[in-house]
DNA sequence: TCAAAAGTGTTCACAGTACACCCATGC
DNA sequence: GCATGGGTGTACTGTGAACACTTTTGA
């Protein structure tokens, strides 16, 4: 029965899932700790929920103090609660998977941490269920990309039909058409078309686009079916 | 920093969100709390965590209790964690959402609860935020049912065809067409048609079919595509 | 024989794919 | 002018939606 007073308390974590892409490659932050205990070993940015505030408030302090930037894209993944996972005293952890603009990050290093970049597929070992939580962020991403507009979070304010290609094409590691892919994003009508051109990684030039907010906000929600599904019997793999 | 000795312990619940279909409608069950506090109000089954169970562990017996049933189909849902949320303490609760068959369930009620079933759209109020996890349990029912076969969940072992389409029409309040629901169920491979007939809503009889196990389980994590995309659109209400 | 529900067949539109082709520009 | 990457045009294909049609059987 519900009896308050005869319950046991239980100690409360966030878990930060931090995702970030450079261009080339899909990137996971994750911090050498410089305290004890564990001291030296790797492990997700986190930290212990206060009386005074909610997992989603933890989680965004933690994300501010670690990249000094507001309005992270954020949210829960899943609440790891084994009786073991934490081996110094039981401990109840919500972990949150997040995607930042890694160019905006590179601004602002917080002295705190000793945060490092790893490849999405090359981390080094972390602590306690970490790695786990880091595999099931890396699932739910490609299957919530897969049909909702969310990998803009990863990218700069304006970006090229070719650079966001390649983000998806890193996500999924699969290659798209990229008449195919023009369009179908274009259908979207999620994105607006600058006058501007970037003309670093071609002679030709290609045309920057940023998200159109309003729209972007607006289907945010609904599915868009971005990614071929995978039918389990077709799927073109790279 | 992490000094664990100096943080607070937070109490931590589990809250069930449990569906069922009668043949009508998609049904909630709910409970009439028999103590206090609250007595008399209309609440979610829910429990503390103990010391040496997980959340899971915490769910499934709360869930074995009240039905009677092992193996019933749950999962995480979401943690909530406001401040505010529970008026008597700070607690942090873990929603798990459940769907069971109906009909197993009648043969074995719990007396320990004084649970009810109501229609998803027409349940009493709740105390906390318990009628903000139903809302959130629905849509994420809807959401991944579109798409991963889910639904067979809430029926009984055999079924008919005209059954499974009552009950998708009943998720998403749209008709379909019986023809192509029939060859899109049909082409996932995952029912096995029996020669027995239901002839109780039909003079012809329909067919029964039951889940081929085997493709069931390694099929579950597999994209489907049951329901037609609102492509924000076009989409034809009931 | 007729009504009612189960189940099948057939057409049509359209989205997704593949791929050929044109464009702009630096060297 | 030619190589390189950006971007457009187009034909083909398979899936899903709509709906007409057949089947079965109880009353």
């Amino acid at each position: 029965m519900r009896r308050y007073s005869q319950q046991t308390r239980i100690l409360c974590a966030v878990d930060c899932i931090i995702f970030g892409y450079d261009g080339i490659d899909l990137k996971l932050l994750v911090i050498q700790r410089s305290f004890q205990p564990f001291k030296g070993k790797w492990s997700l940015v986190g930290g212990f929920i206060k009386s005074t505030e909610s997992a989603e408030d933890a989680a965004r302090h933690i994300l501010k103090d670690l990249t000094g930037l507001d309005g992270i894209y954020m949210e829960q993944l899943h609440t790891f609660t084994n009786v073991q996972r934490d081996s110094v005293e039981r401990t109840i952890s919500i972990a949150f998977f997040a995607l930042i603009d890694i160019q905006k990050y590179r601004q602002q290093l917080s002295e705190d941490f000793h945060p490092v970049w790893f490849p999405i597929n090359q981390f080094p070992e972390l602590i306690f269920d970490h790695t786990q939580m880091v595999e099931l962020a890396k699932e739910k991403l490609r299957y919530k990309a897969a049909q909702h507009p969310l990998l803009f979070e990863l990218l700069p304010d304006k970006f090229t039909m070719p650079q966001l290609q390649n983000l998806y094409e890193s996500v999924y590691n699969i290659t798209f058409d990229k008449g195919n892919f023009n369009r179908k994003i274009i259908s979207t009508q999620l994105l607006t078309k600058l006058k501007e051109k970037d003309k670093l990684s071609s002679k030709k030039g290609a045309f920057y686009y940023k998200v159109d907010t309003k729209k972007y906000n607006a289907s945010a929600h609904s599915f868009l079916n971005f990614i071929p599904r995978p039918t389990v019997l077709s799927q073109s793999i790279k």
